[in-house]
RNA sequence: GGCCCGUUCGUCUAGUGGUUAGGACGCCAGGUUUUCAUCCUGGUAACAGGGGUUCGAUUCCCCUACGGGCUACCA
Protein backbone atom coordinates (compact mmCIF):
# COMPACT_ATOMS: atom_id res chain seq x y z
CA UNK A 1 0.00 0.00 0.00
CA UNK A 2 0.94 3.44 -0.28
CA UNK A 3 1.94 5.48 2.36
CA UNK A 4 3.73 9.20 2.58
CA UNK A 5 3.52 11.30 4.92
CA UNK A 6 4.03 15.13 5.71
CA UNK A 7 6.75 15.24 8.89
CA UNK A 8 7.00 19.27 9.18
CA UNK A 9 8.78 20.81 12.07
CA UNK A 10 6.75 22.94 14.21
CA UNK A 11 9.14 25.56 14.10
CA UNK A 12 7.10 28.89 12.37
CA UNK A 13 4.32 28.99 9.88
CA UNK A 14 4.22 26.91 7.22
CA UNK A 15 5.34 28.41 3.90
CA UNK A 16 4.45 27.36 -0.19
CA UNK A 17 7.56 25.06 -0.22
CA UNK A 18 6.55 23.40 2.75
CA UNK A 19 2.73 23.25 1.81
CA UNK A 20 4.25 22.18 -1.52
CA UNK A 21 5.50 19.28 -0.26
CA UNK A 22 2.36 18.26 1.98
CA UNK A 23 0.72 18.78 -1.79
CA UNK A 24 3.06 16.44 -3.52
CA UNK A 25 2.90 13.69 -0.91
CA UNK A 26 -0.87 13.93 -0.15
CA UNK A 27 -1.89 14.06 -4.43
CA UNK A 28 0.48 10.95 -4.53
CA UNK A 29 -1.32 9.05 -1.69
CA UNK A 30 -4.80 9.40 -3.01
CA UNK A 31 -4.05 9.13 -6.61
CA UNK A 32 -3.25 5.02 -5.37
CA UNK A 33 -5.55 5.07 -2.72
CA UNK A 34 -3.46 5.29 -0.31
CA UNK A 35 -2.97 6.76 3.54
CA UNK A 36 -1.06 10.23 4.29
CA UNK A 37 0.31 10.62 7.42
CA UNK A 38 0.95 13.80 9.41
CA UNK A 39 3.79 13.56 11.88
CA UNK A 40 5.30 16.34 13.89
CA UNK A 41 9.07 16.38 14.06
CA UNK A 42 9.46 17.89 17.47
CA UNK A 43 12.91 16.80 18.12
CA UNK A 44 14.65 20.45 18.40
CA UNK A 45 13.84 21.73 21.80
CA UNK A 46 15.17 25.10 21.22
CA UNK A 47 13.73 25.93 18.09
CA UNK A 48 10.06 24.59 19.74
CA UNK A 49 7.78 27.75 18.66
CA UNK A 50 4.72 27.36 20.61
CA UNK A 51 1.41 27.07 18.77
CA UNK A 52 3.13 25.92 15.30
CA UNK A 53 1.66 22.85 15.30
CA UNK A 54 -1.69 24.44 14.84
CA UNK A 55 -0.52 26.52 11.99
CA UNK A 56 0.65 23.53 10.25
CA UNK A 57 -3.03 21.70 11.10
CA UNK A 58 -4.62 24.87 9.98
CA UNK A 59 -2.62 25.57 6.76
CA UNK A 60 -3.85 21.69 5.78
CA UNK A 61 -7.35 21.80 7.06
CA UNK A 62 -7.72 24.89 5.01
CA UNK A 63 -6.13 23.38 1.98
CA UNK A 64 -8.49 19.82 2.61
CA UNK A 65 -4.83 18.20 2.61
CA UNK A 66 -7.22 15.63 5.45
CA UNK A 67 -4.75 13.51 7.20
CA UNK A 68 -5.19 10.01 8.07
CA UNK A 69 -3.80 9.08 11.47
CA UNK A 70 -6.25 9.80 13.89
CA UNK A 71 -4.20 9.97 16.54
CA UNK A 72 -1.17 13.05 16.42
CA UNK A 73 2.11 11.66 16.14
CA UNK A 74 4.46 13.74 18.12
CA UNK A 75 8.19 12.82 18.16
CA UNK A 76 8.60 14.29 21.58
CA UNK A 77 6.41 11.76 22.49
CA UNK A 78 8.66 8.76 21.50
CA UNK A 79 11.92 8.78 22.75
CA UNK A 80 11.78 5.77 24.20
CA UNK A 81 11.53 4.13 21.02
CA UNK A 82 14.43 6.11 19.76
CA UNK A 83 16.16 4.99 22.94
CA UNK A 84 15.33 1.35 22.17
CA UNK A 85 17.24 1.22 18.94
CA UNK A 86 19.92 3.68 19.48
CA UNK A 87 20.78 0.92 22.23
CA UNK A 88 20.31 -1.88 19.90
CA UNK A 89 23.22 0.30 17.45
CA UNK A 90 25.21 0.14 20.70
CA UNK A 91 25.21 -3.17 21.44
CA UNK A 92 25.44 -4.37 18.32
CA UNK A 93 28.68 -2.31 18.15
CA UNK A 94 27.20 -0.21 15.28
CA UNK A 95 27.03 3.20 17.05
CA UNK A 96 29.23 4.40 19.68
CA UNK A 97 28.87 7.13 22.92
CA UNK A 98 30.95 10.66 22.52
CA UNK A 99 32.05 12.84 24.99
CA UNK A 100 33.83 15.22 22.51
CA UNK A 101 33.11 18.55 24.32
CA UNK A 102 31.59 21.12 21.83
CA UNK A 103 35.04 23.26 22.40
CA UNK A 104 36.99 20.15 21.36
CA UNK A 105 34.33 19.96 18.19
CA UNK A 106 34.69 23.49 17.31
CA UNK A 107 38.36 23.87 17.42
CA UNK A 108 38.68 20.56 14.89
CA UNK A 109 36.46 22.34 12.78
CA UNK A 110 38.31 25.33 12.78
CA UNK A 111 41.75 23.71 12.51
CA UNK A 112 40.09 21.79 9.25
CA UNK A 113 39.13 24.69 7.34
CA UNK A 114 42.54 25.79 8.02
CA UNK A 115 43.99 23.08 6.38
CA UNK A 116 41.56 22.79 4.04
CA UNK A 117 40.47 19.81 5.18
CA UNK A 118 36.91 18.38 4.19
CA UNK A 119 35.52 19.35 7.59
CA UNK A 120 34.18 15.93 10.30
CA UNK A 121 34.47 14.23 13.52
CA UNK A 122 37.32 12.08 13.65
CA UNK A 123 36.33 9.69 15.25
CA UNK A 124 38.16 10.01 18.69
CA UNK A 125 35.74 8.33 20.62
CA UNK A 126 35.35 5.40 18.57
CA UNK A 127 38.24 4.30 20.70
CA UNK A 128 37.37 4.59 24.21
CA UNK A 129 37.15 1.35 25.90
CA UNK A 130 34.47 0.16 28.30
CA UNK A 131 36.54 1.56 31.40
CA UNK A 132 36.64 4.76 30.15
CA UNK A 133 33.04 5.08 29.34
CA UNK A 134 31.79 3.41 32.69
CA UNK A 135 34.89 6.75 34.16
CA UNK A 136 33.42 9.26 32.22
CA UNK A 137 29.91 8.51 33.06
CA UNK A 138 30.94 8.37 36.51
CA UNK A 139 32.68 11.91 36.49
CA UNK A 140 28.71 12.98 35.25
CA UNK A 141 30.11 13.57 31.78
CA UNK A 142 26.74 13.03 29.14
CA UNK A 143 27.80 11.34 25.82
CA UNK A 144 25.92 11.61 22.40
CA UNK A 145 25.63 8.63 20.52
CA UNK A 146 27.02 8.62 16.88
CA UNK A 147 26.92 6.12 14.08
CA UNK A 148 29.93 4.59 13.30
CA UNK A 149 30.16 4.93 9.48
CA UNK A 150 31.39 1.33 7.90
CA UNK A 151 33.80 1.44 5.35
CA UNK A 152 31.79 -0.30 3.24
CA UNK A 153 30.10 0.65 1.12
CA UNK A 154 31.79 3.14 -0.03
CA UNK A 155 29.33 4.73 -2.13
CA UNK A 156 25.63 4.96 -1.59
CA UNK A 157 23.30 4.59 -4.67
CA UNK A 158 19.48 4.75 -4.86
CA UNK A 159 16.78 5.19 -7.90
CA UNK A 160 15.52 8.57 -6.89
CA UNK A 161 11.87 8.55 -8.20
CA UNK A 162 12.35 12.18 -9.47
CA UNK A 163 16.03 12.77 -9.83
CA UNK A 164 16.98 8.58 -11.09
CA UNK A 165 19.99 7.44 -10.03
CA UNK A 166 22.02 9.11 -7.98
CA UNK A 167 25.50 8.12 -6.20
CA UNK A 168 26.90 9.79 -3.19
CA UNK A 169 30.39 9.00 -1.83
CA UNK A 170 30.20 7.63 1.96
CA UNK A 171 34.45 7.79 2.30
CA UNK A 172 34.08 11.20 3.45
CA UNK A 173 30.96 11.27 5.43
CA UNK A 174 31.49 11.28 9.01
CA UNK A 175 30.29 9.47 12.20
CA UNK A 176 26.92 11.33 12.61
CA UNK A 177 25.02 11.81 15.60
CA UNK A 178 21.77 9.70 16.05
CA UNK A 179 21.08 10.90 19.79
CA UNK A 180 21.99 13.95 21.42
CA UNK A 181 22.89 14.26 24.82
CA UNK A 182 19.52 15.73 26.04
CA UNK A 183 17.99 12.29 25.04
CA UNK A 184 16.20 13.77 21.87
CA UNK A 185 17.17 11.82 18.74
CA UNK A 186 18.64 14.36 15.72
CA UNK A 187 16.27 14.10 12.88
CA UNK A 188 18.41 11.69 10.58
CA UNK A 189 17.46 9.16 13.23
CA UNK A 190 14.15 9.55 14.50
CA UNK A 191 12.86 10.05 10.73
CA UNK A 192 14.13 6.60 9.28
CA UNK A 193 12.52 4.63 12.58
CA UNK A 194 9.33 6.24 12.35
CA UNK A 195 9.49 6.29 8.54
CA UNK A 196 10.05 2.33 9.13
CA UNK A 197 7.77 1.86 12.08
CA UNK A 198 5.19 3.63 10.14
CA UNK A 199 5.54 1.76 7.03
CA UNK A 200 6.14 4.61 5.06
CA UNK A 201 6.38 3.58 0.92
CA UNK A 202 7.66 6.59 -0.33
CA UNK A 203 9.49 9.68 1.45
CA UNK A 204 8.21 12.99 -0.81
CA UNK A 205 10.53 15.83 0.50
CA UNK A 206 12.46 18.57 -0.48
CA UNK A 207 15.85 18.65 -2.83
CA UNK A 208 17.51 19.79 0.33
CA UNK A 209 17.92 16.30 1.45
CA UNK A 210 19.38 15.02 -1.17
CA UNK A 211 22.99 14.63 0.35
CA UNK A 212 21.86 13.22 3.71
CA UNK A 213 20.20 10.80 2.21
CA UNK A 214 22.87 8.24 2.52
CA UNK A 215 23.22 8.67 6.33
CA UNK A 216 19.48 7.63 6.44
CA UNK A 217 20.13 4.71 3.68
CA UNK A 218 23.32 3.54 5.85
CA UNK A 219 21.14 3.65 8.89
CA UNK A 220 18.47 1.11 7.39
CA UNK A 221 20.86 -0.93 6.40
CA UNK A 222 22.63 -1.16 9.55
CA UNK A 223 19.20 -2.72 10.95
CA UNK A 224 18.59 -4.56 8.05
CA UNK A 225 15.91 -2.40 7.04
CA UNK A 226 14.42 -1.95 3.73
CA UNK A 227 14.38 1.92 2.28
CA UNK A 228 11.55 3.09 1.63
CA UNK A 229 11.48 4.47 -2.43
CA UNK A 230 12.45 8.55 -2.06
CA UNK A 231 11.43 11.39 -3.91
CA UNK A 232 13.44 14.58 -4.26
CA UNK A 233 11.21 17.19 -5.16
CA UNK A 234 13.19 20.29 -6.62
CA UNK A 235 13.24 23.78 -4.27
CA UNK A 236 10.89 26.62 -5.05
CA UNK A 237 13.40 29.48 -5.13
CA UNK A 238 12.28 33.19 -4.88
CA UNK A 239 12.59 36.06 -7.50
CA UNK A 240 16.13 35.79 -6.45
CA UNK A 241 16.41 31.97 -7.60
CA UNK A 242 17.49 31.11 -3.62
CA UNK A 243 15.51 28.56 -1.51
CA UNK A 244 12.45 30.44 0.07
CA UNK A 245 13.70 31.73 3.22
CA UNK A 246 13.56 34.74 5.76
CA UNK A 247 14.59 36.88 3.52
CA UNK A 248 13.07 35.84 -0.14
CA UNK A 249 9.02 35.35 -0.07
CA UNK A 250 8.92 32.26 2.56
CA UNK A 251 4.83 33.89 2.99
CA UNK A 252 3.52 31.82 5.36
CA UNK A 253 0.34 29.76 3.39
CA UNK A 254 -2.39 31.10 5.55
CA UNK A 255 -1.28 34.78 3.82
CA UNK A 256 -2.46 34.05 0.67
CA UNK A 257 -5.98 32.93 2.65
CA UNK A 258 -5.94 36.36 4.25
CA UNK A 259 -4.96 38.48 0.31
CA UNK A 260 -8.17 36.59 -0.94
CA UNK A 261 -7.04 33.67 -2.66
CA UNK A 262 -9.24 30.24 -2.54
CA UNK A 263 -7.68 27.26 -1.70
CA UNK A 264 -8.20 24.80 -4.46
CA UNK A 265 -6.35 28.22 -6.23
CA UNK A 266 -2.84 26.97 -4.09
CA UNK A 267 -3.68 23.63 -4.66
CA UNK A 268 -3.65 23.94 -8.64
CA UNK A 269 -1.30 26.41 -8.28
CA UNK A 270 1.39 24.51 -6.27
CA UNK A 271 1.03 20.88 -7.76
CA UNK A 272 1.63 22.66 -11.03
CA UNK A 273 5.47 24.11 -9.88
CA UNK A 274 7.25 21.46 -10.67
CA UNK A 275 4.49 19.07 -12.13
CA UNK A 276 2.28 18.95 -15.02
CA UNK A 277 0.09 16.02 -16.68
CA UNK A 278 1.75 16.12 -20.55
CA UNK A 279 -1.25 17.88 -21.68
CA UNK A 280 -1.68 21.84 -22.31
CA UNK A 281 -4.28 21.84 -19.17
CA UNK A 282 -3.31 24.32 -16.89
CA UNK A 283 -6.82 24.56 -14.60
CA UNK A 284 -7.14 21.45 -12.85
CA UNK A 285 -9.99 20.82 -9.77
CA UNK A 286 -9.28 19.20 -6.69
CA UNK A 287 -10.24 15.60 -7.76
CA UNK A 288 -8.29 16.08 -11.18
CA UNK A 289 -5.58 16.91 -9.62
CA UNK A 290 -6.11 13.03 -7.52
CA UNK A 291 -6.82 11.44 -10.47
CA UNK A 292 -3.91 12.68 -12.93
CA UNK A 293 -1.18 13.63 -10.83
CA UNK A 294 1.88 11.33 -11.19
CA UNK A 295 5.08 11.17 -8.96
CA UNK A 296 7.16 10.21 -12.26
CA UNK A 297 5.89 13.51 -13.84
CA UNK A 298 7.48 15.82 -11.76
CA UNK A 299 10.31 18.01 -13.29
CA UNK A 300 13.59 17.83 -11.72
CA UNK A 301 14.66 22.35 -12.14
CA UNK A 302 13.44 24.54 -9.25
CA UNK A 303 10.97 26.53 -9.82
CA UNK A 304 9.84 30.28 -9.49
CA UNK A 305 6.68 31.70 -7.44
CA UNK A 306 5.22 33.82 -10.00
CA UNK A 307 2.63 35.82 -8.48
CA UNK A 308 1.16 37.24 -12.26
CA UNK A 309 0.05 33.40 -12.70
CA UNK A 310 -1.06 32.73 -8.76
CA UNK A 311 -4.04 35.69 -9.66
CA UNK A 312 -4.50 34.15 -13.04
CA UNK A 313 -5.62 30.92 -11.46
CA UNK A 314 -7.70 32.55 -9.01
CA UNK A 315 -9.05 34.72 -11.47
CA UNK A 316 -9.82 31.62 -13.52
CA UNK A 317 -11.36 29.75 -10.42
CA UNK A 318 -13.30 32.34 -9.02
CA UNK A 319 -14.95 32.99 -12.68
CA UNK A 320 -15.37 29.03 -13.01
CA UNK A 321 -17.88 29.03 -9.84
CA UNK A 322 -21.54 29.08 -9.08
CA UNK A 323 -22.48 32.15 -7.47
CA UNK A 324 -24.09 30.04 -4.74
CA UNK A 325 -20.71 28.67 -4.37
CA UNK A 326 -18.91 31.96 -4.27
CA UNK A 327 -20.68 33.28 -1.87
CA UNK A 328 -19.86 30.64 0.40
CA UNK A 329 -16.25 31.52 -0.21
CA UNK A 330 -16.33 34.91 0.54
CA UNK A 331 -18.99 34.58 3.65
CA UNK A 332 -16.10 32.10 5.02
CA UNK A 333 -13.35 34.68 3.62
CA UNK A 334 -14.39 37.58 5.85
CA UNK A 335 -18.04 36.74 7.82
CA UNK A 336 -18.01 39.99 8.88
CA UNK A 337 -18.27 41.92 5.28
CA UNK A 338 -22.11 39.80 4.95
CA UNK A 339 -23.73 41.12 8.40
CA UNK A 340 -26.32 43.20 7.79
CA UNK A 341 -27.00 42.88 4.20
CA UNK A 342 -29.96 41.83 2.38
CA UNK A 343 -28.64 38.34 0.56
CA UNK A 344 -30.43 38.76 -2.65
CA UNK A 345 -28.37 42.36 -3.32
CA UNK A 346 -25.36 40.64 -2.22
CA UNK A 347 -26.16 37.79 -4.41
CA UNK A 348 -26.76 40.27 -7.44
CA UNK A 349 -23.54 42.26 -6.49
CA UNK A 350 -21.38 39.21 -6.65
CA UNK A 351 -22.86 37.87 -10.12
CA UNK A 352 -22.12 41.47 -11.72
CA UNK A 353 -18.57 41.23 -10.14
CA UNK A 354 -17.70 38.09 -10.39
CA UNK A 355 -15.80 38.70 -13.92
CA UNK A 356 -13.80 41.61 -12.28
CA UNK A 357 -12.59 39.83 -9.31
CA UNK A 358 -8.53 38.69 -8.97
CA UNK A 359 -9.31 37.88 -5.08
CA UNK A 360 -11.93 37.65 -2.87
CA UNK A 361 -10.88 40.70 -0.99
CA UNK A 362 -11.47 42.72 -4.31
CA UNK A 363 -14.88 41.79 -3.30
CA UNK A 364 -14.98 42.52 -0.15
CA UNK A 365 -12.38 45.63 -0.58
CA UNK A 366 -14.36 46.90 -3.62
CA UNK A 367 -17.67 46.45 -3.82
CA UNK A 368 -19.17 48.66 -0.93
CA UNK A 369 -21.15 51.29 -3.28
CA UNK A 370 -23.78 48.31 -3.77
CA UNK A 371 -24.51 48.42 -0.18
CA UNK A 372 -23.59 51.76 1.05
CA UNK A 373 -24.76 55.62 0.39
CA UNK A 374 -22.01 56.68 -2.52
CA UNK A 375 -20.00 59.79 -2.41
CA UNK A 376 -18.65 61.25 -5.89
CA UNK A 377 -17.46 64.48 -7.38
CA UNK A 378 -20.10 65.54 -9.51
CA UNK A 379 -17.85 66.47 -12.35
CA UNK A 380 -17.76 62.81 -12.90
CA UNK A 381 -20.82 61.94 -14.29
CA UNK A 382 -19.90 64.11 -17.27
CA UNK A 383 -18.28 61.85 -20.26
CA UNK A 384 -15.23 63.28 -21.16
CA UNK A 385 -16.76 63.32 -24.91
CA UNK A 386 -20.05 64.49 -23.23
CA UNK A 387 -21.52 67.87 -22.15
CA UNK A 388 -23.53 68.60 -19.09
CA UNK A 389 -26.91 69.08 -20.68
CA UNK A 390 -26.54 65.49 -22.32
CA UNK A 391 -25.36 64.10 -19.47
CA UNK A 392 -28.60 65.29 -17.20
CA UNK A 393 -30.71 64.43 -20.92
CA UNK A 394 -29.41 61.12 -20.50
CA UNK A 395 -29.79 60.49 -16.60
CA UNK A 396 -33.45 62.12 -16.87
CA UNK A 397 -34.47 59.91 -20.26
CA UNK A 398 -33.29 56.99 -17.79
CA UNK A 399 -35.20 57.89 -14.87
CA UNK A 400 -38.40 58.27 -17.14
CA UNK A 401 -38.19 54.80 -18.93
CA UNK A 402 -36.98 53.15 -14.90
CA UNK A 403 -40.70 54.76 -13.52
CA UNK A 404 -42.38 53.02 -16.65
CA UNK A 405 -40.83 49.76 -16.14
CA UNK A 406 -43.02 46.83 -15.07
CA UNK A 407 -39.87 44.91 -13.39
CA UNK A 408 -35.92 43.99 -14.27
CA UNK A 409 -35.35 40.25 -13.97
CA UNK A 410 -32.11 40.55 -15.57
CA UNK A 411 -29.00 42.64 -16.69
CA UNK A 412 -30.35 42.41 -20.16
CA UNK A 413 -33.83 43.87 -19.03
CA UNK A 414 -32.04 46.46 -17.55
CA UNK A 415 -30.34 46.95 -20.87
CA UNK A 416 -32.51 47.38 -23.22
CA UNK A 417 -33.61 50.19 -21.57
CA UNK A 418 -30.43 51.96 -21.64
CA UNK A 419 -30.63 51.37 -25.13
CA UNK A 420 -34.01 52.78 -25.41
CA UNK A 421 -32.59 55.93 -23.15
CA UNK A 422 -30.31 56.24 -26.02
CA UNK A 423 -32.44 55.52 -29.36
CA UNK A 424 -35.52 57.91 -27.87
CA UNK A 425 -32.84 61.16 -28.38
CA UNK A 426 -30.39 62.33 -30.31
CA UNK A 427 -27.98 60.95 -27.81
CA UNK A 428 -24.80 58.94 -28.24
CA UNK A 429 -23.92 55.95 -26.01
CA UNK A 430 -21.55 57.84 -24.04
CA UNK A 431 -24.39 60.64 -22.83
CA UNK A 432 -26.59 57.73 -21.13
CA UNK A 433 -24.14 54.80 -20.33
CA UNK A 434 -21.49 56.27 -18.24
CA UNK A 435 -23.35 59.16 -16.05
CA UNK A 436 -25.80 55.76 -15.14
CA UNK A 437 -22.93 54.07 -14.76
CA UNK A 438 -21.19 57.04 -11.92
CA UNK A 439 -24.38 57.71 -10.57
CA UNK A 440 -24.89 54.21 -9.69
CA UNK A 441 -21.44 53.09 -8.78
CA UNK A 442 -19.54 56.87 -7.68
CA UNK A 443 -17.14 54.72 -9.74
CA UNK A 444 -14.66 55.63 -12.33
CA UNK A 445 -14.44 52.30 -13.14
CA UNK A 446 -17.02 49.55 -12.37
CA UNK A 447 -20.02 47.11 -13.55
CA UNK A 448 -21.86 48.26 -16.69
CA UNK A 449 -25.09 50.57 -15.48
CA UNK A 450 -27.50 47.27 -17.14
CA UNK A 451 -25.87 45.09 -14.62
CA UNK A 452 -25.74 47.64 -12.17
CA UNK A 453 -29.75 48.43 -12.38
CA UNK A 454 -30.10 45.22 -12.06
CA UNK A 455 -28.19 44.40 -8.80
CA UNK A 456 -29.25 47.44 -7.15
CA UNK A 457 -33.15 47.30 -8.50
CA UNK A 458 -35.26 49.76 -9.75
CA UNK A 459 -35.79 51.60 -6.58
CA UNK A 460 -32.28 52.43 -5.66
CA UNK A 461 -31.28 53.01 -9.09
CA UNK A 462 -34.13 55.94 -8.74
CA UNK A 463 -32.99 56.98 -6.15
CA UNK A 464 -29.30 57.05 -6.96
CA UNK A 465 -30.42 58.89 -10.21
CA UNK A 466 -32.68 61.24 -8.63
CA UNK A 467 -29.44 62.03 -6.29
CA UNK A 468 -27.22 62.67 -9.40
CA UNK A 469 -29.66 65.09 -11.31
CA UNK A 470 -29.93 66.95 -7.82
CA UNK A 471 -26.29 66.88 -8.17
CA UNK A 472 -25.54 68.23 -11.95
CA UNK A 473 -28.24 70.82 -11.59
CA UNK A 474 -26.52 72.44 -8.74
C1' G B 1 37.02 24.46 -0.09
C1' G B 2 34.52 19.46 -0.42
C1' C B 3 30.16 16.61 -1.82
C1' C B 4 25.69 16.70 -4.50
C1' C B 5 21.67 18.57 -7.68
C1' G B 6 20.13 21.45 -11.70
C1' U B 7 20.01 24.55 -16.70
C1' U B 8 14.05 25.04 -23.16
C1' C B 9 10.82 32.19 -24.21
C1' G B 10 11.03 37.27 -18.43
C1' U B 11 8.00 33.23 -15.57
C1' C B 12 5.44 28.11 -15.33
C1' U B 13 6.30 24.36 -18.79
C1' A B 14 5.59 20.50 -23.37
C1' G B 15 8.69 18.01 -26.51
C1' U B 16 11.75 14.63 -29.91
C1' G B 17 17.97 11.60 -32.69
C1' G B 18 15.25 14.83 -38.25
C1' U B 19 9.40 19.78 -35.36
C1' U B 20 8.26 26.31 -38.75
C1' A B 21 10.81 23.93 -30.93
C1' G B 22 4.23 23.68 -28.87
C1' G B 23 1.03 25.72 -24.80
C1' A B 24 0.05 29.03 -20.63
C1' C B 25 1.02 33.57 -17.61
C1' G B 26 2.93 38.37 -18.37
C1' C B 27 3.76 42.13 -21.92
C1' C B 28 2.45 44.66 -26.73
C1' A B 29 -1.16 45.54 -30.74
C1' G B 30 -6.12 45.06 -32.51
C1' G B 31 -11.53 43.73 -32.05
C1' U B 32 -15.99 44.16 -28.83
C1' U B 33 -17.15 48.59 -25.78
C1' U B 34 -19.83 54.16 -21.80
C1' U B 35 -15.50 52.75 -17.98
C1' C B 36 -13.08 48.57 -15.89
C1' A B 37 -12.99 43.53 -16.33
C1' U B 38 -14.46 39.35 -19.12
C1' C B 39 -14.30 37.50 -24.08
C1' C B 40 -12.02 37.04 -29.21
C1' U B 41 -7.71 37.76 -32.82
C1' G B 42 -2.68 38.54 -33.62
C1' G B 43 2.41 39.63 -32.04
C1' U B 44 6.96 39.49 -28.93
C1' A B 45 10.28 35.91 -26.88
C1' A B 46 13.86 30.14 -25.39
C1' C B 47 16.97 24.92 -26.25
C1' A B 48 23.81 28.36 -21.28
C1' G B 49 28.77 27.57 -24.01
C1' G B 50 32.46 24.21 -26.09
C1' G B 51 33.85 19.49 -27.57
C1' G B 52 32.55 14.66 -29.06
C1' U B 53 29.01 10.26 -30.87
C1' U B 54 25.98 10.46 -35.37
C1' C B 55 24.23 11.26 -42.10
C1' G B 56 21.84 14.54 -38.48
C1' A B 57 21.76 16.78 -32.20
C1' U B 58 17.69 20.93 -28.14
C1' U B 59 17.49 15.55 -27.29
C1' C B 60 22.99 10.77 -25.85
C1' C B 61 28.29 11.36 -23.56
C1' C B 62 32.31 14.59 -21.63
C1' C B 63 34.16 19.32 -20.14
C1' U B 64 33.31 24.41 -18.85
C1' A B 65 30.22 28.26 -17.18
C1' C B 66 26.34 29.73 -14.34
C1' G B 67 22.70 28.85 -10.53
C1' G B 68 21.27 26.22 -6.26
C1' G B 69 21.52 22.81 -2.05
C1' C B 70 24.23 20.40 1.81
C1' U B 71 28.57 20.52 4.73
C1' A B 72 25.34 21.54 13.32
C1' C B 73 24.18 17.88 19.70
C1' C B 74 18.59 22.36 13.06
C1' A B 75 15.17 20.13 10.43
Amino acid sequence: MIKTRFAPSPTGKPHVGNIRTAIFNYLHTKSKDGKFILRIEDTDRERFIPGAVSYIEESLRWLGLAWDNEEKIHQSKRLKIYQKYADRLLEEGKAYKCFCSKERLTNLRQEQEKQKLPPGYDACCRKLTVGDIQKLEKEGKIPVVRFKVPENPKEVVWDDTIHGKVSIRTDIQEDFIIMKSDGYPTYHFANIIDDHLMEISTVIRGEEWIPSTPKHILLYMSFGWQPPKFAHMPLIVGRDGKKLGKRSGDTAIMDYRERGYLADTMLNFLALLGWNDGTTQEIFTREELIKKFDLHRVGKAPAVFDLDRLNWINGEKIRAMKVDDLIKEVASFNSNFMKNKDTDLFQRALTVMQTRMVTLKDFTDGSGFFFEDIKYDPRLLIFKKSTQDDSLGGLKNVLELLGQTKGIKSPKDADKIMKKAVASQSLSNGDVFWPVRVALSGEEKSPSPAELIWALGVEESVKRIEAAIKLLED
